[in-house]
RNA sequence: GGGCCCGUAGCUCAGUUGGUUAGAGCGCCUGCUUGACACGCAGGAGGUCACAGAUUCGAGUUCUGUCGGGCCCACCA
């Protein structure tokens, strides 16, 4: 077997992420009624190119799918596993990148009619769209390509007219004129969830307000002195000991003509500013809501682009901040403004174009949400949705138990179109399935559709289901919904996941997944967000080609507790490649070498074959239990330091190599979930043709536990490992052989001797061994200088065996050595005293279990045993 | 205002139900071109687990408080 003398994931990566698409081998058959694994891909959006967020987010989907498919039930059957892979239509986000591409022509979405527009973005995304698509398969994401959607296809929007007709014929979704976050670049209505909030330094202005036919003024407090002129009111606490004689009177509203009335209203808090609130019903949500108490008019000063209306006066035309300032000095100068103090307020602001929002009435549809938030509140309450890690539940109850109305509808061109069609003659609206032909009311033919489309995350929260058929009943949305697990980051669970499990329980009657687990995100070394402006991205197209997919993906896995983020820098990638480059290396040993018949196993083979048993055990918990790092760390530890330090060193004396071969197989099958890539090489140069994907994954076997195995193998670490020290210390090469003098009893003597070449090759030495009692001095030993002597005590504290050396050259302890043992013993001191003390605490030995109090004596037995060997040491 | 999370070796972090000298990677020190790998091998240094109490035979792990840092939600002008 052939292998390259280096290990250059180019050369093969792209190879297999073609070869597996080409092959589809990850189709997943359906059978309904079967046992399933099924995931749908948090769909990125279309506008995307894979940055580092998606490379984690999909490798621990990956690991997770790859793991499950290997899994075979208890009657060894396999599972049909399904990933469904698929893109966003993202709303704003493509119109956005559409738009800068006219603009680049000169053009504007408005010089397009909407047909040309929508034409436009759809060949956009044929040109663009599939990048991201490319850079997943390049990537090796097990992912079922024949199963691919996108949000706008033709069958999702079949799902999309479905779900809206069913909510809107229950009543669920309504039109109507409220305050909503419009934003003045994207000229569209935005839900709350659309808004960041960011805290910055503003100022309060403190407005003196006259009151009519008095001398006495209202002084009221406000962040944004340029909707005054849409005030309607001012109101005052009821408790406000001015109210008796202002109530029913009006205030002069500086810079119009226009009274106003003031009004008792408890949104007034008396020792807020000056106790009184100036009313603008048509630019505020909270004045909207006092505006309808008090019956006020609304008036709207502010227009959609931000600018200011014709009802704003003279002021009309100008940009809303250019406006501030011309009415606080204006204000200023007629000595209406009382004061100004700065004030920290939060400013909100389109998350797509950072726009800061203007808050407008408008025309919108809404989505009705306290009654679909019950039943998915009670699928995480009662546990048939579960969050890992668990505390995500607590943030999503949250929000969900404090939900509000959702503002569905969007002015955009982008999306899909609301079935909605608006009567001509009697203005009556018709929501139906199929576009209708005529007014469901007055029949009349003269019907248009409604022009805005839905926010792209309502058919995003029909995921789950739209992309296996629904509403059609198919064999595919039988044989793997509910999902069984939803992998994604904490910051679209609102987005996203809460409401894909309403709309999951109110569409299907059940959770649309079984598990939701919630990631961390991506960070740079110094814990900064990474971001193109800061310039601190590591691009994983980079990134995955200079070092290897399966060492990012290695890296990113191997720090990633659950729900932690990941401080992201290139060496964290640089640690999964020289894993995977011990691997080949390991690989380039092992096919070196004749299999040969493996008929015999030594003490090595037993021994790696249940460390090897022991790393499948913890790698199947962990992937069960969503803990990659534990698996990634189980796997590096198995491989690299017993597979690699130990067991290939020992193996490298032994001629039958058989054996071997079967763990290395074994370990590629424990691997491949991590690292897929190197694997399915190394895989198929061992000579299989079939992908190692489809093979079953190494399952823990309590037989294959040998405890006899691992002792002896401890006593032979514990000989060499002082060896080792022993060299270091004194400055011994190895050239140097140096004999060792052992005596053991019966059943270690056969050990020692049956593995003694071994070992000697391994460290150069030459085992003197002697059968025989453990207590006094070895024989071949007498008369000799003790100084060229020590003795230890091995094998876990058992004085099965007591050991010497004979150095070549005469050389004294150093002092070093010397230091080292003295701070030893005072260890040892002080851990024994502590063991003793517990072990005669009468509590202790009462109450803690057998096995900590046995552990407990066993060890004390073991520290008193190097105490002892320590002191001879000194002693020398 | 409400909620969540974090503070463990120089750095980045593990440490599941409290239990036997607290671990890893990187970095550092000492050796080593050992016939797979210097992206390596061997040996080593380095931690009063933020602080103060409490519970317990036993606390990095549970509880309370303090200090420090981060995040999310919220219509206080």
């Amino acid at each position: 077997m052939e292998i390259d003398k280096v290990y250059e994931p180019q050369r093969f990566e792209p190879h297999w992420a073609e070869w597996w698409v080409e092959h589809n081998t990850y189709h997943a058959e359906a059978h309904p009624g079967e046992p399933y694994f099924s995931l749908a891909i948090p769909p990125p959006n279309v506008t995307g190119s894979l940055h580092m967020g998606h490379m984690f987010e999909h490798s621990i989907i990956d690991a997770q799918v790859r793991w499950r498919r290997m899994k075979r039930t208890p009657e060894g059957k396999s599972v049909d596993t399904l990933w469904l892979p698929g893109t966003d239509h993202a709303g704003i986000a493509t119109q956005i990148m559409v738009e800068r591409q006219l603009a680049e022509e000169g053009l504007s979405k408005r010089d397009l009619r909407r047909d040309a527009f929508e034409a436009r973005a759809w060949k956009w995304k044929e040109q663009n769209g599939g990048r991201i698509v490319e850079q997943m398969k390049r990537a090796g994401v097990s992912c079922d390509w024949s199963r691919e959607r996108f949000t706008l296809d033709p069958g999702l929007s079949r799902a999309v007219r479905e779900a809206f007709v069913r909510l809107y014929e229950k009543g669920l979704i309504y039109q109507g004129d409220y305050m909503v976050n419009w934003c003045p670049r994207c000229q569209t209505a935005l839900s709350d969830l659309e808004v960041e909030h960011e805290e910055s330094e503003g100022s309060l202005w403190h407005i003196r307000y006259p009151v009519v036919g008095s001398d006495e003024s209202i002084v009221v407090a406000t962040t944004r002195p340029e909707t005054m002129l849409g005030d309607t009111g001012v109101a005052i606490n009821p408790l406000d000991p001015r109210a008796a004689r202002l109530h029913p009177r009006n205030v002069k509203l500086p810079l119009t003509n226009r009274e106003i009335p003031i009004v008792l209203d408890e949104m007034a808090d008396l020792a807020f500013g000056s106790g009184a609130v100036k009313i603008t019903p048509a630019h505020d949500s909270n004045d909207f809501e006092a505006g309808k108490r008090h019956e006020l008019p609304s008036i709207q000063v502010i227009g959609e682009d931000a600018k200011m209306t014709a009802a704003s006066g003279k002021f009309a035309g100008l940009d809303r901040y250019e406006a501030r300032k011309r009415i606080v000095s204006e204000l200023k100068e007629l000595g209406y403004l009382e004061k100004i103090e700065p004030y920290k307020l939060n400013v909100g602001k389109c998350h797509r174009c950072k726009t800061v929002v203007e808050p407008l009435v408008s025309k919108q549809w809404w989505m009705k949400m306290k009654p679909l938030a019950a039943p998915a509140i009670a699928a995480v309450e009662d546990g048939r949705i579960t969050f890992v890690p668990a505390n995500w539940s607590k943030t999503y109850f949250e929000w969900m138990y404090n939900i509000r109305d959702w503002c569905i509808s969007r002015q955009l061109w982008w999306g899909h179109r609301i079935p909605a069609w608006h009567c001509g003659d009697c203005k009556t609206v018709t929501v139906a399935r199929e576009t209708p032909t005529q007014c469901s009311k007055c029949g009349s033919a003269k019907l248009t559709q409604e022009t805005d489309v839905l926010d792209t995350w309502f058919s995003s929260g029909l995921w789950p289901f739209s992309t296996l058929g629904w509403p059609d009943d198919t064999a595919d949305l039988r044989a793997f919904y509910p999902t069984t697990l939803l992998v994604t980051g904490f910051d679209i669970i609102f987005f996203w996941a809460a409401r894909m499990i309403m709309l999951g329980m109110e569409m299907m009657g059940d959770v649309p997944f079984r598990q939701i687990h919630i990631h961390g995100l991506v960070r740079d070394a110094e814990r900064q967000k990474m971001s193109k402006t800061k310039g601190n991205v590591v691009d994983p197209l980079v990134v995955n080609d200079k070092y290897g997919t399966d060492a990012v993906r290695f890296g990113l896995l191997v720090a990633a507790a659950p729900g932690n983020d990941i401080a992201l820098s290139e060496e964290v990638i640089a640690r999964g490649r020289n894993f995977a480059n011990k691997i080949w290396n390991a690989s380039r040993l092992l096919f070196s070498k004749d299999p040969g018949a493996g008929s015999r196993t030594s003490l090595a083979d037993r021994w790696i074959n249940s460390r090897l048993n022991a790393a499948v055990k913890t790698a199947n918990e962990s992937f069960k239990d969503h803990r990659y790092h534990e698996a990634a760390d189980a796997v590096w530890t198995f491989f690299w330091d017993e597979f690699c330090d130990w067991y290939l060193e020992l193996k490298k004396s032994d001629t039958d190599w058989g054996f071997a071969y079967q763990v290395h197989e074994r370990a590629l099958l424990l691997l491949h979930p991590l690292m897929p890539f190197i694997t399915e090489e190394l895989w198929h140069r061992r000579g299989h043709e079939t992908s190692i994907a489809l093979e079953p994954y190494p399952e823990y076997d309590p037989a294959l536990e040998d405890a006899a195995a691992e002792r002896e193998m401890r006593a032979f670490v514990l000989i060499l490992t002082s060896v080792r020290q022993r060299r270091v210390e004194q400055k011994i090469d190895k050239k140097h052989e140096l004999i060792i003098y052992v005596r053991a009893t019966g059943e270690w003597f056969d050990v020692i001797q049956d593995n003694a070449s071994a070992i000697m090759r391994l460290e150069n030495l030459k085992l003197e061994i002697e059968n025989g009692s453990p207590t006094g001095r070895l024989t071949k030993l007498s008369g000799r200088n003790s100084n060229q002597v020590i003795w230890g005590c091995l094998f876990e504290g058992q004085e099965i065996c007591k050991l010497g050396f004979e150095i070549p050259e005469i050389t004294r302890p150093t002092n070093d050595r010397k230091d080292r043992v003295k701070k030893d013993i005072e260890q040892l001191e002080k851990v024994i005293a502590n063991s003793k003390r517990q072990l005669e605490n009468e509590s202790f030995v009462a109450k803690a279990p057998a096995h900590v109090i046995d552990g407990m004596r066993v060890k004390l037995a073991e520290y008193e045993a190097q105490l002892a060997k320590n002191r001879v040491a000194l002693a020398e």
